[in-house]
DNA sequence: CGTTTTTTTGAAAAGTATCAAGAGAAGTGG
DNA sequence: CCACTTCTCTTGATACTTTTCAAAAAAACG
């Protein structure tokens, strides 16, 4: 409990409070939380495991919007509006989920700690959006990408940087927009300019963390 | 004050509170209200006109994230970031600002009901974004810019459905991340199958809005 | 170790950007 | 109100990037 970053900092006595309305939920890989069109019972916070976030067009094709890991929260929607949810939320490994009931949350929304780490996040992931739209090229999005990934899955190993990927190449596409092709070929690229590695097919070597980082960043491509 | 959504439904003596302590400020069109870089001293809040908040890239190129109109906020990153702003806010037209300082807008989310605003909507921002984010092609994405236009700005006059943009063709371009001529040339085929009528440069006749809604739906595109 | 799935690579097609010129609208002063 | 200037917009031709389709290679799985 103390761990989930939403209630970091809260007394003991609300702590208990919280935690007897949570309700712990597991879930296999592959299954679906939240699916597109279910009416959002309340906010869910993941413990343990990674979740996507994704849409289906009508074509068939997968648009992957968000990538929840442990500390995580989804389903804020349920808070301000009664509809269905706008998109399906996965497990990608096995998952342990916190869910809180929509009138639950709001109470606790009365604590203005909370209150602000839920504006906070809202804001994170709104520059994440803002520094992906509008004129990005790939060149720019598949590093700016690799990068977020790398600080949130890469591990100092053996002598090297290490990226273990939630996502295949097809996942990456789909979070990007884009043609798997063209991820592969990307990455091919980044392999041959001796800034990556790929080691099999869900670990990348990052060869040249700074590289991405300048490759990422527009402002730094005067 | 009482018409500010953030703030309504709040009581005589909350809005007093709060007034109190508003700085009332005009900025004429064209100017900056905040720049790039500039530190954020506090939430602000558009009472007439319009605002775009802006990214200006290395090359030159304007990237449009945000049209701020009535009612409308921002600045709300000063909340939980001492930081220097990530874009621009300039007028689009001869503006009003209240203007709040961060230690009193931060008192102002004790009350669960401005919190809840807040909240509300990044949701509607983020929901947006995520719109427009990954595979969509232009051939969505122009009619959902002009629906939205149409539902902002758009007035039934003398028989017709007539939008007075606030973005020039260029700004359309900067505000999808896209080349000028490509919006030209987008919006004469939308002429030319009947859609919409340009009225000179700033004005659009919408001649069919349910053609525009159908082709920004993807959902419908099936 | 063979089978299945995923990924990579190649070639052609589609879409958008860019460059360049011309047309049109808006603004200014007579 | 008109003519002139300036700015913006439109249109055409070409180049570039990404997508799509197809097949081969590599990785994952039982």
């Amino acid at each position: 409990m103390q761990q989930i970053p939403l209630f970091s900092g809260m007394t003991r006595t609300e702590l208990g409070e919280i935690a007897s309305r949570i309700i712990h939920r597991d879930y296999a890989k592959g299954s679906v939380i939240i699916g597109t069109g279910d009416r959002v019972p309340g906010i869910a916070i993941v413990n343990t495991g990674e979740v996507k976030a994704c849409r289906y067009l009508p074509d068939g094709r997968e648009q992957i919007l968000y990538l929840f890991s442990e500390g995580d929260f989804f389903g804020e929607r349920s808070l301000y509006r009664d509809d269905d949810s706008p998109y399906q939320v996965e497990a990608l490994s096995d998952v342990k989920i916190c869910h809180l009931y929509r009138a639950d949350f709001q109470e606790l929304l009365a604590n203005p700690a909370i209150a602000l780490r839920v504006i906070s996040e809202l804001g994170k992931r709104l520059a994440r959006l803002e520094s992906f739209a509008g004129s990005q090229d790939l060149d720019q999005q598949i590093p700016q990408l690799l990068l977020e990934l790398t600080d949130k899955y890469g591990r100092e190993q053996s002598g090297g940087l290490f990226v273990r990927l939630p996502l295949s190449r097809e996942g990456i596409a789909n979070y990007l927009g884009i043609a798997r092709e063209t991820v592969s070929r990307k990455l091919s690229q980044l392999e041959s300019d001796g800034v990556i590695r790929p080691v099999g097919n869900k670990t990348l070597w990052i060869r040249d963390r700074a590289a991405l980082a300048r490759l990422a960043d527009p402002l730094s491509k005067i």
